[in-house]
DNA sequence: CAATCAATCTTGACACTGTCAAAATGCTGG
DNA sequence: CCAGCATTTTGACAGTGTCAAGATTGATTG
């Protein structure tokens, strides 16, 4: 059955090859189009015209399943932040340049966002270990800019942890207002940000 | 059945007479104890000795319920901020006092707080009109407050829109990332926005 | 080449969920 | 006492995640 459309390519064959590579990328696709709570390991599976329970073989769980798309947000945030700091700028430019990065990421990966920070993983079900390193990572990499930030008298403040923190915080709060539909018309995302970057620079004169 | 122990109490009878309420209460117990996503109605029923739909006669839906429980977190929060509000305090106290007061009623009832502004209502599920209405005169009083003490050069800005989002979004962050288990430590969450509090202050000589 | 084996995928089954339609129950006014 | 009403229950259905057992395939040996 299923016409294997037999000549060249191998990849289409019964032993799906790739299936976890492929169910990820369906995942993706489908909470980004329908969000998270309305993706189930069966519809999915029907997505990628194999059983319902295929998947486990790939994946513990659900929850397993979920964290892995989390990671692949982590690497891809990583990415973006790598690639933005090799740009030729002022830090100053470049700290502004961090925030409305981490709006623009937020609000245009709404899904993977919450997947990455929001209760769904990190509190309900345990986190991968794998999820807990990367991100792990990623926050203490956000600490170290801050602690340059604040060593050359850009950013506010002495304790580059705590810091750290309220701005996350800050972002974070922003982002999810937007995302979760509480404030409306995204747009704005980034101009709100920009409107806090002074609050958070030591006043120049 | 079910000894109606008939002498004094009209209130435990077959015809359950405050159903509505007991409803309420059992479910803001059961979301207090573990959590919003492990909250089912036949669950809920169980426990207040009724059958699997009877909830139905009092709520639409499930949405329908957990918006009445975060209505009723809204009506929680506004008194506990006019309380707040008319204590002998300077205008810097009553500030510093409304952002500690927010963390604690945040990380204090975190089932709650996720309802009232969460995910899980705002965007998944349309809110009620109850829920609309309350919520957005809780913010709107947020921005009045906003517009006072900027008016009074307490606050940093001119725009008083703006700067509540600006400061709701910090507070909304920082306890999300408390209440959704990324922060660890709870009780640290009131240090954090104290020591965030100077950044949203006129610097004052 | 054929037989074996491990990886991969499917089928069957179970408990649990929200929700609807129809029936049953108890209360209250005539 | 009975009709009508509000309230509660029973039955049923489609979905869900997940486990155990079986079926299929590709690769690896002898």
């Amino acid at each position: 059955m299923k016409a294997s459309t037999s000549t060249s390519k191998p990849s289409a064959k019964y032993h799906h090859g790739n299936l976890r590579q492929t169910l990820l990328a369906a995942a993706k696709q489908m909470i980004a189009a329908d969000g998270i709570e309305s993706l189930s390991l069966r519809k999915l599976a029907d997505k990628v015209s194999v059983s319902r329970t295929a998947a486990y073989h790939y994946f513990d769980d659900k929850n397993d399943l979920l964290c892995a798309i989390a990671s692949d947000g982590f690497r891809q945030w990583q990415q973006l932040l790598k690639q933005s700091e090799q740009q030729n700028q002022t830090e100053r430019q470049k700290f502004e340049q961090y925030l409305v990065n981490y709006m623009v990421f937020a609000t245009h990966h709404p899904e993977e966002y919450e997947l990455m920070f929001g209760r769904c993983i990190w509190k309900q079900a345990q986190c991968t270990e794998e999820l807990q390193t990367i991100a792990h990572g990623t926050f203490q990499h956000q600490v170290e800019m801050m602690a340059y930030w604040q060593s050359i008298g850009l950013v506010l403040g002495d304790n580059p942890l705590r810091t750290a923190q309220i701005i996350w915080g800050t972002l974070h709060g922003i982002a999810k207002l937007f995302i979760d539909g509480v404030y409306v018309d995204d747009t704005r995302a980034e101009e709100i940000v920009k409107s806090a970057l002074p609050m958070f620079l030591v006043p120049k004169d």
